[in-house]
This record gives C-alpha cells, structure tokens and sequence, in this order.
DNA sequence: CATAGGATCGCCT
DNA sequence: GGCGATCCTATGT
C-alpha cells in the first residue's frame, strides 16, 4: 500500500531514511508504471546539516521545496548532467529531506532498460543516484515539487522485511566539504540486492 | 553580468 | 583510478 501522510511528517529524517530500504518507489506516466526497490538511501537534515542544501536556513527558489509540506518530491540538477531525487519530511518549515541512491527494479524492466538505453543486468541498471532517475523516467524539470500522494510518483511499503544486518550505513558520498558533518552514518546501503531480491 | 563549483556517471587507461 | 561532460545555482560586483 501507498506510503502517507503520517510516514513523511515525522521528526527523525534519519530514521525515515532507514525505513525506506525495501520500500517500493513507484513512477507512472504515458499509462505505464514502473516499480522498484529501494536499496540505497542518505539522511540530509536541513538547517543543522553543512551537507544540505537548505544548510543554516538557506532559502532559495531551488531550495524552497524542503522548506514546504511534506511527502513532496525534491529533483535538482547535479553535474549539469543528472537529476538526483529527493524525497521532503518532517513538517512545513523544515527542511529534512532523504537523497534516493539506489533501487532494483521489479516491474516494467523493459522500460527501464529503454530509458537507460541499456541491458545492464536488474541489479546494475539503477543502482546510483542519477543512473535511477533516468530509469525511472524522473527528469527534475518534470518531476520537481510533486506530491507523493498522487498518482505520478509515489512509495509503496509491499511488506518487505529488511534488518539491520542486511545493511551497511557509514559516512554520505560526495560531500567532503561538509567538515564534521561529513562523517555523519547518514547513509543506508542494502549489502546485497541481487542475491535478497533477485530471482532464485 | 561573470564565475566557480557541485548529494555523478561512464569511458578511458 | 582518472577525467571530461555539461549547465544550473548561488554568490559577488
């Protein structure tokens, strides 16, 4: 069933980061749908984060987005190159917001694959922040500041159980300027996809 | 108006 | 493992 309201709107940015390894985020458009699991995530926890972008309440027209409701999509461009999707929590004002890196598809693979312009093998072909969007068909002129509660893009929870074990959480990528803050075990990487939900 | 630099990827060696 | 691609955002004058 959809994620709601009362999954996004809770305090702990980096417990809700947490919770979303082995939920299913979900896009639709041109009246097809494609599903897949979520394998890797980071936490940014906006004003007090140096990594955030709304860091030290830093607001601006890119920016504004965290800063409003939740359960809101947050797509920005990185490189010149990449759309890198966010999802906005905590409550309005806050600027909390969780960075999706990695997903394994489990519906629509063929459309996947054409939006890769690739055969990449399920585990390879969205596992980075820029590779999933442009799999999924999220483009941050397009995607930017929609509502995870409609029927565009959303998450989904199918009841899938992953523990602590199955995790490694260390330190956020790319974000070496953040001084100590780069250090933070914000990050959430499933160890395995492949073999956990991979055929066989 | 000019400019520096970025929450990356894929190709090359 | 090194590097170029590529362009928007934020900041400063």
């Amino acid at each position: 069933m959809k994620l709601g309201i009362d999954f996004y709107e809770r305090e702990n940015v980096v417990q809700i980061s947490r919770e979303l390894i082995g939920k299913v985020l979900c896009v639709s458009e041109h009246d097809q749908t494609v599903k897949a699991i979520i394998t890797e995530t980071e936490a940014y926890e906006g004003v007090t984060d140096k990594a955030s972008h709304a860091y030290g309440g830093r607001r601006t027209d890119r920016t504004e987005i965290m800063f409003g409701p939740p359960a809101r999509s947050y797509v920005y461009l990185c490189y010149g190159v990449h759309s890198l999707f966010n999802v906005v929590t905590n409550k309005e004002g806050i600027p909390h917001a969780v960075l999706i890196r990695g997903v394994y598809p489990i519906s629509g693979l063929d459309i996947i694959q054409a939006n890769r312009n690739s055969k990449e093998p399920t585990h390879r072909i969205a596992n980075g922040p820029g590779k999933l969007t442009k799999a999924l068909g999220i483009h941050y002129r397009n995607h930017n500041d929609l509502s995870l509660l409609a029927d565009s893009i959303w998450i989904e929870d199918q009841g899938i159980h992953v523990p602590d074990g199955e995790l490694q959480i260390g330190p956020r990528i790319g974000i070496d300027y953040a001084e100590e803050d780069a250090l933070l075990p914000y990050r959430f990487l499933h160890k395995d996809p492949k073999g956990r939900f991979g055929k066989g």
